[in-house]
DNA sequence: TAGATTGTTAATCGATTAACAATC
DNA sequence: TAGATTGTTAATCGATTAACAATC
């Protein structure tokens, strides 16, 4: 139960779940068991079962998981029972995508601030945003309290912006820059680098 | 040296020694060690040097690795020593990023295709190329001899265009659509759904 | 009740780390 | 030579799987 317990690996599956979950009550479904979730998710029933008791017992025997019950407490365990408001630095062909991006609906997150330090950008609108001077990050993030950024700038400026973005109080970055960020222990970093993912399927090419 | 005993975590560190190197190199540097490229990416000195040992003997005792020659031998452990044809499907707001996507130069990838269903959008212009008819997607990426694709298309028909790039021979597809593609096991995916990042993050928050 | 499926334990499997001889 | 760092082995650590009593 006690959270520094879970290992990693099992926290980075419960969001698979979470999503998977999602799209069974999508259509309609109310119940389902470890096999069947194993199954859409390419996990083993017994490793699902095992994820989750680390955090209570959610299903009964001979019936399996009530969907509707397992995605709140799965909501409540990510801290996804509520709407995380989330900056975009980097007004780019990137940041402009992830700002409209409309897969956060229901997933707990909602764009609010977009930041550019480009003269030609700040103040144009963007996905209904005014996109803001970057100059302004540090205050203006702080002043919205916002906790989780997005930085889609250049991998020249980006260890600095987020060098800023955390003095602002962001505490978790979802880095598309293709550098390793380095960030004190208590901020949490997720890369996304479509290229790595290429390489890691080219690997097994002839 | 066969790699089908080369385990899966290990694969999937190799792009990222090869982008540390590679943004060294970009710095002037010409000599590392695994200590100091372990700072680099965040993994122990010992494990780089185990990863490493799968596929050769590529350093000196004493010196360390010479950069230039360990992009070269992981490029072509990656098969990156070559560029491979990309295909875009779904030109929404993530498949224009992605095709604009200039992130790929160097690292072996170039965007050749893309594709849309919408009428609105097929013939008209997108980074240098012309949206393609998703209607003759199969016919176009054979001919193309093209064996990887990015997957930009809504969740609602992203199996069925995935069965389609299947068929037309593509081998590996990076899908940005929010579900687990169901897949042949001689075809390779990867996923990018910025949501599941996010919640990576919420769960150590308060 | 009989069948199904959970939560959990023990066994297995695999990955990481530490240590060091080899050698540049 | 002396210092540095590799490649590799053995030890440790952690994650996954298999099995099953509990129970809905």
């Amino acid at each position: 139960m006690n959270k520094q317990n879970v290992p990693d690996v099992i926290v980075s599956r419960l969001p698979v779940y979470l999503r998977a979950l999602q799209r069974l009550a999508d259509a309609g479904e109310t119940a389902t068991s470890s096999q069947e979730l194993g199954e859409k998710v390419g996990i083993s029933a017994a490793q699902i079962r095992k994820d989750l008791s680390q955090f209570g017992e959610f299903g009964k025997q001979g019936t399996g998981y009530h969907i509707p019950f397992l995605i709140e407490r799965l909501s409540q365990i990510l801290h996804v029972d509520r709407i995380w408001d989330v900056a975009v630095v980097g007004m780019g062909d990137i940041g402009h995508a992830v700002a409209r991006y409309n897969g956060f609906a229901n997933r707990g997150f909602r764009v609010t601030h977009c930041f550019d330090a480009d003269p030609a950008k700040i103040g144009k609108e963007i996905g209904g945003f005014i996109i803001l001077d970057a100059k302004n990050l540090v205050e203006e993030v702080r002043k919205a309290e916002i906790k989780i950024a997005m930085l889609c700038v250049p991998a020249t400026v980006a260890q600095d912006v987020a060098d800023r973005l955390i003095e602002a109080g962001v505490r978790g970055i979802l880095n598309y820059a293709p550098l390793k960020l380095i960030v004190p222990s208590t901020v949490r970093v997720q890369h996304i680098d479509p290229a790595i993912g290429m390489q890691r399927m080219t690997y097994y090419f002839d």
